[in-house]
DNA sequence: CACTAAAAAGACTTTTTCTATCTTTTTAGG
DNA sequence: CCTAAAAAGATAGAAAAAGTCTTTTTAGTG
């Protein structure tokens, strides 16, 4: 459970890439496609969702392309996962306690919060520059 | 994203309400099932898996039903969610690293170690005699 | 033994989500 | 005006989730 669609595996490697270009470096969504083995058509759908979050700048037409929408250090791993996988939500009565129906006496309620608080915790101690960082 | 599904919480929601009668008390598992509101064959699907693992003990024919399998203070609630939902993967990388192909460079692996450990240490602290008790 | 109650097991259906592709449109440069 | 590239939208196939139904096994009871 808990896993990570492909669409966020490929949202990570599409951005982590570009992350490791210098800053202002615009690339190929086929290259980026390409070199991070992702099929271009499905990347493409997520750098598009990347460019409405701001986290990246697109460019149309000749010469155009993608570059990073802010320094590396500055991208958390959490924005790029919630950007494309939606919220960090490990069960649903976190986001609507009604939704369970007896939320005032739901003890697991708590529990599922300190769950969601942990994962994003990770996740916020991450940047794009520490991803993207070589070995 | 990370969600629990259906299974899972209807699951929790089952176990959590036979942990909350005397040990050996047999529920049968219509009673259990309209009690915790939940579709009663979906419930006996998630039971029989129960069962299988030990958290619970089944008795056929007439008077039969289900009771805990253990003392609720040593069941958790990893125990039961992964019982279910099977294991707490927030990537298959963490699984089968060579599945990225490139997990020798990869950094985002140990992220989705953290995530893995955070979640399953936050389950594994909730018993179903806490989760149980009445406020 | 025959009957009834209850869970176990397996097949099956429906719905939803994921994954992916294709086509058309918009934008920009040469 | 032509070409390059991303944006947008529609669609399609595959997989997983959610739920149902039927048959079988097990156990108690008159």
């Amino acid at each position: 459970m808990m896993e990570l669609t492909r669409k966020g595996e490929y949202a990570i490697r599409g951005i982590v890439y570009l992350a490791g270009k210098p800053i202002d470096k615009v690339c190929l969504l086929s290259d980026i496609a390409a070199a991070v083995d992702v099929p271009p058509t499905f990347l493409a759908k997520i750098f598009q969702q990347f460019s409405k979050m701001g986290l990246v700048k697109s460019f149309r037409g000749t010469g155009g392309g993608f570059m990073l929408g802010r320094a590396p250090e500055n991208i958390t791993l959490l924005e790029v996962v919630e950007a494309v996988e939606g919220p960090i939500i490990p069960n649903r009565c976190v986001v609507t306690p009604s939704d369970c129906g007896r939320s005032d006496f739901c003890n697991v309620h708590p529990v599922w919060k300190r769950v969601q608080g942990g994962v994003r915790g990770v996740l916020e101690g991450v940047t794009l520059k520490e991803l993207s960082a070589g070995k």
